[in-house]
DNA sequence: AGTGAAAATGATAGATT
DNA sequence: AATCTATCATTTTCACT
């Protein structure tokens, strides 16, 4: 379904998702119309899914990392929906993967302080319903940023 | 340091970064020359650190989500650096950070099978010299992806 | 800092191979 | 499917406020 061209776009769109579409053409041996059309089509097909400025989170103010695992007390299917509504609506949570294994998901946290991040299980996280336990790692740091995926050839 | 249509700005750009910048001057309530030299000054302070494609990693082969917590045997320098260089150099860690507590790193690793993500463990993971532990969780889905960040108002 | 217009660059559709 | 060409939109610069 993909060729060799395509996932060479994808793989120059993930590195640079702002790269005009003649450029993309020359660095993947096309002109700038069939480029195009091929961006378009993986666009519609939903293999591209979007684009995304990547911002430096230090630099907004939002130096903090943590990772949650947590559990539900009950995984009856109006308890699951209505905790991942939750999950979707706390704008700390910025990604939130369903887990296999003892816990049932991991969250990734952004907040400013250890005070906001007390302040965000107070107030976003514990007032969940249906949680039964909730375990905060914290990040001191990035050692690889979300990188291309290895798309294989 | 930044104002509020330099937030507004980052909000637009995180939710599509290939926005034009005369939309996005509309949206921010700005005339496109102003919005330009606000991105590009945002752009070169790194507050906004670069663009990307986000792409269906099911679309591309690699259903598969795996978060691994390793532990290192020692904490020298030397170990370190090392182990971190391996970490940036494997493709498919495409996330990793160093943390704060009983493990050392968590590395978020996309693969098309379980069979490759064995592989994986056996030719890319166990080799990194110096790791003392490695402790794998498979993710059965995405229930929020990368969203903005919090930036505060 | 923002506006507005002019020049440069890029996107896109259509005819052609 | 890709190329070439013509047209249209957008980006980008600059003089002015």
């Amino acid at each position: 379904m993909l060729d060799d061209i395509d996932r060479r776009i994808l793989l120059e769109l993930q590195r640079d998702g702002r790269i005009s579409n003649q450029e993309l053409a020359d660095r993947v041996g096309l002109s700038p119309s069939p480029c195009l059309r091929r961006v378009r089509i993986l666009e519609e097909a939903g293999v591209i899914a979007g684009y995304r400025a990547v911002i430096d989170q230090e630099a907004v103010g939002l130096p903090i990392t943590a990772f949650v695992r947590i559990t539900l007390e009950s995984h009856g299917q109006e308890i699951v929906e209505r905790v991942e509504d939750e999950i979707r609506g706390v704008p700390e949570i910025v990604e939130a993967y369903l887990l296999a294994g003892d816990q049932d998901y991991l969250l990734k946290i952004t907040v400013g302080s250890f005070t906001s991040y007390e302040d965000f299980v107070r107030t976003r996280l514990r007032t969940i319903p249906g949680l039964a336990s909730i375990e905060t790692t914290f990040a001191f740091g990035v050692t690889k940023t979300v990188s291309p995926l290895p798309i294989r050839p």
